[in-house]
DNA sequence: ACAGAACGCTACGAGACCGTATCGGCGATA
DNA sequence: TATCGCCGATACGGTCTCGTAGCGTTCTGT
């Protein structure tokens, strides 16, 4: 990576978005003013308004530079590569601050069109992923060939988000391990009958 | 029920709270002003404000006043139960108004605490009717007696939720026999050993 | 060192919202 | 029909927030 010295432009504003996404996460997206990023980040106000145009942008980019990549893994095991895909992506994506801001981003986006794209994009990326790890699986007859790769995603990925965003419980890795081998069970490959 | 004429106040009373109802379900908690509700329900604000001590006061019993109470099947069958319990309050609580508040509802609920013990009420009320469901299978010897029931049911209601809240997909008939059939897959009876 | 660009500070107008005060009118009850 | 309680309409003070203007100061590149 060819790091340039970031000049005084560049660190007024990565200050701003990085306050922003603190703000977010903390108070949610409605609640979250220009002010008090000001404030918090010693950007004055005007500045602020010279990089972004107006909050709903600002926000936006705020939350797409908080982007989570998972590490994945393929070591030939399908449940070793699941448990590794989801837990990490659930610890990333849910203990820090882009965990503390997904209700308030996606409630926010049932009405904002921009914010409604990116949370799309991002729970997209993140579904593929685990669709990768699932056909890696079936190239190699580990599950069979008709799978239904989208629904196998939502029925590993629903019960984490549930645990995380509705019942407010950590989601521990045994709860992985047993969502992973519960689902996998049914997806046991019939004993090669061709 | 003995039901008696409902006086000036109470009608004033409760389309107060049907219009905050549908406010909350449109814009969000945070976007429902006491002057639109005062403007669509044609009770002044006034009378509001001699009815409801705050904004939040009013939000939490016009949401409470939305609870839905499903209907619960006992037909010997685990499987016709599930699905039966699963359809009806998906289908209850997240295609009508309800279902337009959930994510605003817990969105808020993270900072009012009045809100969060509501949400947290609903959320346990309705696991409560499936694992009823699950208890009586278990007495029937359908399910093996140390079923963990409490991960059985996020099994089963992870996905539902997460196809609604986070997919914003609506949550078919073929959602809920696949998500049942998968999990029972795993916890099927191990045929009688005893 | 010196221009020009970028920033910080203060102040401001406009609009939205909350919650209250005041007063006139309608409605149930004797 | 007289009375008392509840409601509606209007107006208001206070607060918060957005986004902009003006102006002096600091930094950056040459």
């Amino acid at each position: 990576m060819v790091e340039t010295t970031p000049t005084r432009s560049e660190r007024a504003r990565q200050a701003v978005l990085d306050v922003t996404a603190d703000l977010v996460a903390e108070v949610g997206v409605e609640r979250t003013t220009i002010d008090e990023i000001a404030n918090r980040s010693g950007v004055a106000k005007t500045t602020i308004y010279r990089h972004f145009a107006s909050k709903e942008v600002l926000v936006v980019e705020a939350v797409h530079a908080c982007t989570y990549i998972p590490v994945v893994t393929d070591t030939g095991s399908l449940r070793d590569d699941l448990i590794s895909c989801f837990s990490g992506t659930t610890k990333a994506s849910y203990d820090g601050r882009l965990g503390a801001m997904m209700l308030s981003l996606m409630d926010a986006a049932q009405r904002d069109p921009e914010l409604g794209r990116l949370v799309r994009a991002q729970t997209d990326q993140r579904r593929r992923f685990a669709i990768n790890v699932i056909e890696r699986a079936v190239v190699r007859g580990d599950l069979p060939t008709d799978v239904d790769v989208d629904l196998l995603v939502t029925l590993l990925a629903g019960p984490l988000v549930y645990t995380k965003l509705v019942r407010r419980q950590r989601v521990t890795d045994e709860l992985v391990a047993a969502v992973v081998d519960t689902v996998l069970a049914r997806y046991a490959v019939p004993a090669t009958t061709d």
